[in-house]
DNA sequence: AGGTTAACCCGCACGC
DNA sequence: TGCGTGCGGGTTAACC
């Protein structure tokens, strides 16, 4: 599943591949990759651009084109972007292997030297869109919030977006709202690291509960980055090959196997229809606030201040 | 309004 | 062998 790491895998092996490329010519297979708009004016308005650079927005893939328009990309469940086409300056490159992968073939976009983006998808929940030069920071500010991996991180930053939150921090990871880029496999990961209970209120956090989450996160992101991906099923990199988070998990997919830090058997539940993976007792759960049973005789500054 | 659930999809595991 | 069923999981829409 492409979350932020293997996104992130994704764009960096990409970038040195397509960087000042043109885009010659365009395939959309499947009408529904660009919905709610037509194939032809994404086609249209990509054609005899030129890719001016490569990036990532939680896990949002980001090609800017030389008019200042921007081709986003989402691979959602099974979605693959693979460099593929011609040999070119004696580099190996990825060439479907059978048309088992083929049939699942959405989107091309032939480059000026040969190669091409293969855009597959069996599930077909990946999508892409063109968006103008003024539309891609408002896009996606209204479905993302702060960059992990920025330094915007912080623990202040998170017992303010979960302050009053009664939802479970594991729905609160998985709202790209609140941290963008972590998904269900990151969220067990992060939350095992912090040793913070997958149902507890997020609201329930205090700042000790911040900085681990926070530390959390950022490990099991920069980890997952570090191995290329996890490929427990369908992922691969822009090089068609798999990845290797799948064996650092800590929790993840782990269910019944002795967690590496409490040792008892790893626990699953369900949390807003996700599987959940957590260490027994070595991530407790919080309880839902911390109500100070004490006078207000002492002068203790309490004020919200925004 | 915040939180939960369904819909979107289809390959795959499973049961009979 | 073959068919039916259910599950997964990121995001959005709809619901409570």
């Amino acid at each position: 599943v492409p979350e932020l790491p293997e996104v992130e895998t994704i764009c960096r092996q990409l970038e040195p591949e397509v960087l000042g490329r043109r885009i010659k010519r365009v395939e959309i297979h499947d009408p529904r990759w660009t919905r709610p708009a037509p194939p032809v004016s994404v086609v249209a308005g990509i054609e005899g651009r030129r890719i001016e650079s490569v990036g990532r927005r939680g896990k949002y893939i980001l090609l800017a084109l030389d008019d200042g328009s921007a081709l986003l990309m989402h691979l959602r469940m099974t979605g693959n972007l693979v460099v593929g086409g011609d040999r070119l300056g004696g580099e190996r490159l990825y060439e479907p292997e059978s048309s088992a992968e083929d049939r699942h073939l959405r989107a091309e976009l032939h480059l000026d030297d040969g190669r091409s983006l293969r855009f597959t998808d069996p599930r077909r929940f990946g999508h892409a869109a063109l968006l103008g030069s003024g539309e891609l920071g408002p896009y996606l500010d209204e479905r993302l919030g702060i960059e992990p991996l920025s330094g915007e991180l912080t623990p202040a930053h998170l017992l303010g977006v979960a302050a009053g939150r009664t939802a479970p921090l594991k729905s609160f990871l998985l709202d790209q709202r609140n941290v963008a880029g972590i998904g269900n496999i990151y969220a067990d990961e992060a939350l095992h690291r912090s040793r913070l209970h997958p149902l507890s209120p997020a609201g329930s956090m205090r700042i000790e509960h911040a900085e681990d989450l926070c530390e959390g996160i950022v490990d099991a992101l920069e980890l997952g980055i570090h191995n290329g991906g996890s490929s427990i099923d369908d992922y691969r990199d822009a090089r068609g090959e798999q990845g290797s988070m799948q064996h650092e998990f800590l929790v993840h997919t782990r269910e019944g196997e002795e967690c590496p830090r409490c040792g008892e058997p790893i626990s699953r539940i369900v949390v807003s229809g996700r599987s959940t993976s957590s260490g027994p007792s070595c991530q407790g759960r919080l309880r839902r606030r911390p109500k100070r049973r004490r006078r207000a005789a002492a002068p203790r500054r309490r004020e919200a201040g925004g």
